[in-house]
DNA sequence: GGTCAGATTGAGGCATGCCTAAATCGTAGT
DNA sequence: ACTACGATTTAGGCATGCCTCAATCTGACC
């Protein structure tokens, strides 16, 4: 297919992140919001990636991936989660720390690199927040999830993931000790009850990034 | 200062490159030979640079760095060799196998990833070239040296590095077992002596990308 | 069915960094 | 001193990817 630059392989990651956790595809205004940049310029680059084949586009319809746009979704992902795991368990950065790095560095290294690093990690099934990576042929494991500000009252839950878009609510979970693999009890949709007994006051924010085993 | 583009940073590195083992001054022509661009794009950026304050240009003269421009360069030189050190040591590259790579991942890198490798490789001197390291301050430790071409027949010496522009040069040494640290006997311009008494031929290029020990 | 607010698209511009082709400069050789 | 010839610069263009502002569309509501 056609070669995919930076920017454009970002709109195709975005589009596919947009589906990955939830059903509705996205619209160009969204799309705009989640890249930073103004909605005419997301009407540009979304001409050219369906003249290249990466997206299905009907004006003023919303925006869905082809299967070719999918595959390069998810090996920018691929790369992005391994990177952000190579930082974390080699080099000493936290899961609040890593995202950044990986924006910019998933546009940069080579295929040969990223296999060199997926065999020095073990080949990791998932990146420091719990986001699965997916494998070399695009193929991901899904496993279902519940948001915890949409649990029930006393849900009892796995964190499988917390997203990781707000570093602050990583710090603040980090501190609490709580992370993918972290049993919690739902109280309501602002508490939690940690293995130790302790009650843990959420923030708002934080119910609507923690994702739970159903 | 004025940030840096990944263009600017790869003219800044070039100009310093050629004065590093050689002292005169590069000109717009060979270093748009050097970039593999034509040489009014070189007009244009070198204007851009002049003003920005880090080359010094008179119209129609040869290209010099300012303290800024040396500054930022030896910044660039410092991630380019820090990162082939990385992919050889930790990834299992061959010494002909980084340049690339190296390239682009010196644009990309932050200087907080940037520490974290120096730190993690127990803070290098030299690449796997043998070309020194600058410290973050961008100093850097120069060894007298001679280029094996010009090395006068007889010269005993050891190999302190090798250019690192032709990969087909670097595997056949590589195949040979010579590289930094090697010690050399030199017959002539076109063949040397092993410590193990072994005579080898050497092709005109590769006497021209070799440094003794003086 | 008409209105209108919000979403989307279109038009025109700007910065970067490259190009080719056409001046212009500087100097080495006569 | 003149004259080429190569090196350098200028002029004019092009692609990418963003912007602002204006036009157009859509769907929800009356
Ligand atoms: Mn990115
Ligand atoms: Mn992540
Ligand atoms: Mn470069
Ligand atoms: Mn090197």
């Amino acid at each position: 297919m056609k070669p995919t630059t930076p920017a454009a392989e970002d709109y195709l990651k975005t589009i596919y992140a947009h589906t990955e956790w939830q059903p509705a595809p996205i619209t160009p205004r969204v799309l705009a919001t989640r890249l930073g940049i103004a909605p005419s310029s997301v009407t540009e680059m979304v001409k050219k990636l369906a003249a290249d084949g990466f997206i299905a586009h009907v004006p003023y319809g919303p925006l869905t991936l082809t299967a070719a746009g999918r595959m390069r979704a998810t090996a920018v992902v691929r790369r992005h989660r391994l990177i952000e795991t190579w930082l974390v368990r080699e080099l000493g950065y936290t899961w609040d720390e890593v995202h950044d790095e990986a924006e910019v560095l998933e546009h940069a290294i080579s295929d040969r690199l990223l296999e060199a690093i997926d065999a020095h990690l073990g080949h990791p099934a998932a990146d420091p927040h719990g986001d699965p990576i997916p494998a070399a042929d695009g193929s991901s494991v899904r496993v279902p999830a519940v948001l915890l500000a949409d649990a029930a009252p006393g849900h009892a839950g796995t964190v499988l993931r917390v997203s990781d878009r707000d570093p602050g609510i990583l710090r603040a979970l980090a501190d609490a000790g709580i992370g993918p693999g972290s049993r919690l009890d739902v109280v309501d949709a602002h508490s939690v009850r940690l293995p130790d007994g302790e009650l843990h006051p959420l923030a708002p924010d934080a119910a609507g990034a923690i994702w739970l085993t159903r």
